[in-house]
DNA sequence: AACTCTAGCAACCGCCTGTGT
DNA sequence: GACACAGGCGGTTGCTAGAGT
């Protein structure tokens, strides 16, 4: 890993330059640590170095004071309730460490997503599901369900944060274990279960961003490789997919929106945390990383007239995969973005996985990454082009015709595993 | 016993936002 | 508005202990 440091302006610069001690804490250091903390209270880390004799930049400090040194910190094993929790947290907001590790007193940001990585690769390894079925289902119904949360809209109060957790609520889910996922029937199902476009429009929190991401999404902030919730409700641009790679995976073209009219939220899930590497090199510029779903919510509201006439049904290139778009009537809500994940991600993760594990009965979603750097150290990416030649419907008619009912969709997910070689 | 593999964890990195000037 | 800085976040890396061969 270099150590050569881009950073522009936090204090870590300064701490390389300073040759402040890296690597693991002494029990010397936690001890001058939480000293300091004790007579001066946390926040202001760099001051810390200054006046506590540390050898430690400010950041850091504050990683370890917040990771292993708070005082509240829980430590242990994750309980099964925990790990209850942070399914549901997980199906519910994504990636969002530091958001989950509010709802779990006493687990930090990194414990957490320490915990939800090796779990995911252990559910993959054994080929199960991320998402209990369970959870899946429930969370289908409550989408399909939750035509209730008007209110929530109008309240002319709410935050981003009342948004996300009315746009979503994660049922106490009975998890029971894992179960082989059965794609086709809870995708089609999914799609049995599609409220109409008035009750979208109603509900626009509830029709966002994930599955329609894959739709096309005309959201691409510019010069932007990360984006926060806080974001959600930002005007937009036209272009790519946040997750371009994946949009680049899918193919789907360039849309330009027009304010007040449906988005996709940018932080999508759906197949957004498979970094894969595009066979269509020239489209990718760089190697960005794709996050994982974080619940997003429309602040504009949704004019699905104006989206069912959308410019992208014109649109229609060669290497189109996947006809976009599919209006948002085709899809439920993203109910769960990580659920969605588990669902259509399962085909990724399979394809991920399909060389080491051709024989296993179910290869699982996971978000685990395969970012171009992992999968192509050898400089070329020999896995993904015919993935993508055979995702999905020959012709832009089929692909548009089928995807509506879901039957690709169904032998994508359930039966056919051509494509992973 | 020696070696290899890998799961789990701690720490780091780079990017981001918020705030103050 | 531009800039610098502090702090936060999510992704990644590297180390280590334990399991497997």
């Amino acid at each position: 890993m270099g150590k050569v440091r881009h950073d522009s302006g936090s204090g870590d610069d300064f701490a390389i330059d300073n040759n402040f001690h890296k690597g693991p804490w002494t029990s010397t250091e936690d001890q001058l640590l939480i000293a300091y903390v004790d007579k001066h209270g946390d926040g202001n880390w760099n001051a810390v170095q200054k006046h506590s004799g540390l050898s430690r930049c400010g950041k850091s400090c504050r990683l370890r004071w917040v990771n292993h040194l708070r005082p509240d910190l829980k430590k242990g094993a994750f309980t099964d309730k925990e790990e209850q929790r942070v399914i549901e947290l997980h199906a519910s907001m994504g990636n969002k460490w530091a958001r989950m590790a509010t709802e779990l007193p006493g687990r930090t940001d990194n414990e957490i997503k320490n915990f939800w990585n090796t779990r995911v690769k252990r559910l993959q390894r054994l080929g199960l599901p991320i998402y209990p079925d369970d959870v899946r289902e429930q969370a289908m119904n409550a989408a399909a369900q939750n035509g209730h949360n008007t209110d929530s809209l109008d309240g002319g109060h709410h935050s981003q944060e009342s948004l996300d957790l009315d746009c979503l609520e994660i049922p106490e889910f009975d998890f029971k274990y894992l179960q082989l996922n059965n794609c086709s029937s809870f995708y089609q199902s999914m799609l049995s279960s599609i409220p109409t476009g008035n009750q979208m429009r109603q509900n626009p929190c509830l029709f966002q961003s994930n599955v329609y991401n894959v739709i096309g999404s005309p959201y691409m902030p510019p010069n932007r490789k990360r984006f926060r919730e806080p974001e959600t409700a930002c005007p937009y641009s036209g272009g790519y997919a946040t997750n371009d790679q994946s949009a680049q995976l899918w193919n789907y073209p360039f849309v330009e929106s027009t304010p007040g009219q449906f988005y996709v939220a940018p932080d999508s899930h759906f197949l957004g945390n498979s970094t894969y590497s595009s066979p269509s090199e020239p489209l990718i510029h760089e190697a960005e990383k794709l996050e994982l779903p974080s619940f997003q919510c429309f602040d504009t509201p949704v004019d699905w007239e104006t989206q069912h006439s959308n410019p992208m049904q014109t649109i229609e290139s060669d290497n189109t995969l996947v006809q976009f778009p599919l209006t948002p009537s085709d899809f439920p809500s993203s109910f769960c973005d990580g659920l969605l994940e588990s669902v259509v991600y399962g085909s990724s993760g399979e394809r991920q996985t399909a060389n080491t594990d051709l024989d296993s009965p179910l290869l699982q979603s996971s978000p685990v990454e395969l970012t171009p750097a992992t999968t192509n150290t050898s400089g070329h990416n020999s896995n993904t082009e015919p993935d993508l030649v055979h995702f999905g419907p020959a012709s832009s008619k089929e692909r548009r015709t089928s995807f509506e009912g879901g039957d690709w969709i169904s032998q994508l997910l359930g039966e056919d595993r051509e494509y992973t070689q």
